[in-house]
DNA sequence: CCATAAATGTACATAACTGTCAAGTTAATC
DNA sequence: GATTAACTTGACAGTTATGTACATTTATGG
């Protein structure tokens, strides 16, 4: 993407330039290609100065695995904890969170849960995650009067399609997905969201 | 599993052997796990003797894709297109296919979508495995009164759920999943589904 | 400007994998 | 029982990765 900052005298490496393009790597092609030599060439960067930032490939894949932690569950759950007038809303917002990407990382989520399938350690923080934000979802239905077992089976059902969205992995522009959201806040809910909160809902989506 | 066929002599090896240890290890730890030199030790065969049923690795990932094609697209296409008096018996036949796991592999649609993502030519087989089958179920809704636009939008959250489901890759026994049938028939179709419908449902659940 | 920490690079030892080839063994067939 | 097709194997050659040890270069601050 970037990283064409042609110095080739001086400091050109740094934890955060290998950990980026590690990132990259894994969010296009999965956990077991990044390696650290195919790293080195994109980056232009002697192979072994890698382990002076990092201890060793290990090192590096748990660094990934914390970031992923920190941003999208983090992300999630702070849209569900936003203010919001009606259930409609609060929905509205949840659905933003996916569409807009910028928070929180579609693809990341997809990647971490290819490599959650080959390690059980990675696999129960994920399971983790996953429990932090249905909790959340969950309480977003309560809040506005919902059943704690009917609450529990909606916000698995909004939370299941936005994960099964992730997995499907097609490339829809955002006029369609924002489009759809209002038929989805009916399926979700029961309830049509108002033209005021639809319009706010679609004027986010255009910047 | 089995293979414990302890032969030392004689022909032990065959193509079907091959290709089912290969799906084994696609299903529990990706594509990229999957190389001869590993497969040939869990089999006790020699890594070269590979090379007389496949031309490459490259051809065993292709069988393995094929036989991916075969059996989960078409499980679920078959589903939908069974016999069904009422939207809710629809549905709920539907969502057995997904809960009996014996005609449609969860796992392996998983690891198929986890490969997908580094590969475009599988990415584009899967996509047009995902239409197929969402038009397959977006004919199920048309056939019980929904108009066209609905019907696609009730499809695609149907699919997604379910899609979803399989990427959190829960194990949660029958039993639960049964039970929370009822409720999705509810959110999918706005009905609720009779008791006959969820006795049968039951029954076929518990062989 | 020199000492020192920060970063980079070269060389080495090791391991896992891929695919080809030619020489073997095993079972079936006539 | 010889012939042949179906399979198996070991040896070879090549590629790509990992990590360590040690030497070297680059920036910084007294």
């Amino acid at each position: 993407m970037d990283a064409e900052t042609e110095n080739t005298a001086g400091w050109r490496g740094s934890r955060a330039l290998w950990l980026d393009a590690a990132r990259q790597v894994f969010v296009e092609t999965g956990v077991d290609a990044v390696k650290i030599q195919p790293l080195a060439e994109r980056l232009a960067l002697s192979r072994t100065s890698f382990y002076w930032f990092f201890k060793d490939r290990a090192a590096l894949l748990n660094a990934l695995l914390e970031h992923w932690e920190e941003t999208n569950t983090g992300a999630l759950i702070d849209a569900c904890d936003a203010y919001a007038e009606t259930l409609s809303e609060a929905i509205l917002n949840l659905i933003s969170v996916f569409i807009a990407e910028t928070d929180f990382d579609p693809r990341l989520d997809f990647s971490v849960r290819g490599w959650a399938a080959q390690s059980a350690d990675v696999m129960a923080r994920v399971a983790s995650a996953d429990e932090r934000r249905i909790a959340a979802i969950k309480a977003l239905f309560v809040r506005f009067g919902f059943a704690p077992e009917e609450a529990d089976v909606r916000a698995h059902a909004v939370y299941l399609v936005q994960i099964g969205y992730i997995s499907l992995q097609v490339s829809e522009d955002t006029a369609t997905r924002v489009n759809r959201a209002s038929e989805y806040v009916r399926i979700y809910t029961g309830r049509t969201p108002s033209e005021r909160e639809l319009a706010r809902f679609r004027a986010r989506h255009e910047c």
